[in-house]
This record gives C-alpha cells, structure tokens and sequence, in this order.
DNA sequence: TATTGTTATACTCTATAACTATA
DNA sequence: TATAGTTATAGAGTATAACAATA
C-alpha cells in the first residue's frame, strides 16, 4: 500500500470520505443512467436489488433498507409496477402487508442495468493494479461495516 | 489488511463499489442534514467548500468541478447569494464571468457544517484500528485518481 | 390502539431549451 | 460566432400530514 500525505487520524480518514465518496457516487449516478439502464435511477436500482435478493419482501422492509419513508417508498414502487418491473400482492396471512417481487421484465432490466454500470466501472479500475483493488474491496467492507447502519 | 472473501478482480471490486458507496453517500447526506447542517445539501456543502477553497472562481469552474450544468449551478449559486452565504460579481477584466466569494456567514456555515458531519463521522471511525483507517485513506486516494474525472 | 400502506401536497435538485450580454 | 450566465419550464425524488384498512 503506498504511503499517504493524510495522517490517519479519525478526522483525516472523515475528511477524505466526506470529499471522495460524492464524486464517486455521481460518477455512479452518471454511469447508471448513461449505458443501457437509463430507466433506473440509484434508488430504484438498488430497490430491485433488494426484492430480487428478498423476494416477497414488504415496502416497509425495503424502505428500511434502503432508507426511504415508507410513502416515499410506495410512490418508487408504484412507478415500478406501472412500469411492469414489479409486482404488488397483498399478504394473505397478514393483508396489511404489500409483498413484492421482480417481474421477468424487472430481472431482466435488472441484471443489464448491473452489467453496464459494472462493466463502465470494472473497466477504469482494470487498469490498477491488484494491490490497488484489494485495498478498495477491504475499504468498502471496512466502511460497509462500520457506516453501514445507522446509530441514531 | 484483512483478506476477502471477494476476489480482487475488477468485477468484484466495482460490485463491491456499486454496492457499497450508494450506502456511505446515504449516511453523510443525513448527517449533513442532522447535527449543525440542516440548511445545505451535499450539492450545496461541496459548492461553498469549492468555492472557500478557489476564492473568486467563476459559475463554470464551480459546475464543472461539482458536475452540474451551467443552469443548475446558476440556481444553485442564486439561492447561496439569497441566504447571504456568497457573492456574485462581475469580473472586471471580463464582464460575462461572474466571481464567487463566501461571505463570513458562508465561510461559518461551512465550518460548522464541515465539523459537525466530519465529527460524526469520526466518532465511528475512531472506533477502528489504525491500518483500518490507512486502508480507507489508501482507498480514497485511489478511487479518486481513478473515478475523479468522467471519460465520456 | 398500533401497524401497514396510500394519497395529497410541497419543496429541492436537476436537466434542456431559449434567451441576454459580452468577447 | 463563441462563451458565460440567466430564465423558463418540466420531471424526478423526497418529505410531512392526513387518511384508510387491517391487526
């Protein structure tokens, strides 16, 4: 790993995500909507990754997920169903809860949207070196973990 | 460093990325949002920060570094110099570049918001081992180098 | 009463198109 | 003509408040 200006402090490492992870993210957001997913934005993307990893899952779990109130989470999923990537049922045990699932159109958007940010993704950082890459993938499950849920 | 149980090709690292980052993004925006920071967005909080960094850089330089359009970066600025937190004036030298400075309020709302999150943040990752730290640093730096400036 | 979800409403963020002023 | 910026307009994403249905 090479050595670095930023001193590892708490704050140093604070103010690098703070000014790293946002323009990650639009390069993300930019990716995303450019090659071959132009119908998703990050929250519908992750949305129907999450019902496709919980089948059956309810709008509130997803909205817990993902971190949506839950009548922000009905309008996302409604304009999911009218577009005919998911499908609504009520819960015959308990028909309060609505439980969702892809549809073979949402799995099918689904997985080319995955593929085409993946691959724009996959091929910038092709060109680090795999010391590089494994230093990424133990940052992002260190930050997963430790930011991953929220406290208060 | 830890090892993974994901390999370090360049697939698994922007899964990993794709998967991770959209989460971190979520938590500082409601920190912003939260504790000292509830007037600025990330938008907005990146922008005063540029711009307290690049004292009398113009609305394009501002866009583009922040990866907006020249209108929305024009909305967004026009709605800083409403709260009293920036100025807009005309170059002299060339009168269609509008310069921007912080006033002393912008410059303590930046402050205050940059603490406040940064803080929060630290506080959770002050929680971690120090070659924890170096490796999200190490990884910053590399997504930035890499990620920092879109292609297309 | 508490929980799950929807509808109504409003605000922020962002874009594209059309425009003005200056170079 | 080209560049810097603004205004007009529209759409997405989100929230809070009020509501309906079920437990």
């Amino acid at each position: 790993m090479e050595q670095s200006l930023v001193k590892p402090t708490p704050d140093g490492c604070a103010r690098e995500i703070l000014e790293v992870v946002p323009i990650v993210m639009r390069g993300i957001r930019q990716e995303i909507r450019k090659h071959g997913a132009r119908e998703l934005s990050v929250p519908q993307f992750r949305s129907l990754s999450f019902i496709n990893r919980h089948k059956g899952a309810s709008l509130s779990e997803v909205a817990e997920h993902i971190g949506l109130t839950l009548p922000s989470m009905s309008t996302m999923i409604e304009g999911l169903v009218v577009r005919n990537y998911a499908v609504r049922r009520t819960d015959s045990s308990d028909r309060r809860r609505m439980t969702l699932t892809l549809t073979e159109r949402g799995q099918t958007i689904l997985q080319s949207a995955r593929a085409a940010t993946q691959a724009r993704l996959a091929e910038r950082i092709g060109r680090l070196q795999e010391t590089d890459r494994k230093t990424i993938i133990a940052s992002m499950q260190i930050l997963r973990n430790t930011l991953g849920e929220p406290e208060a």
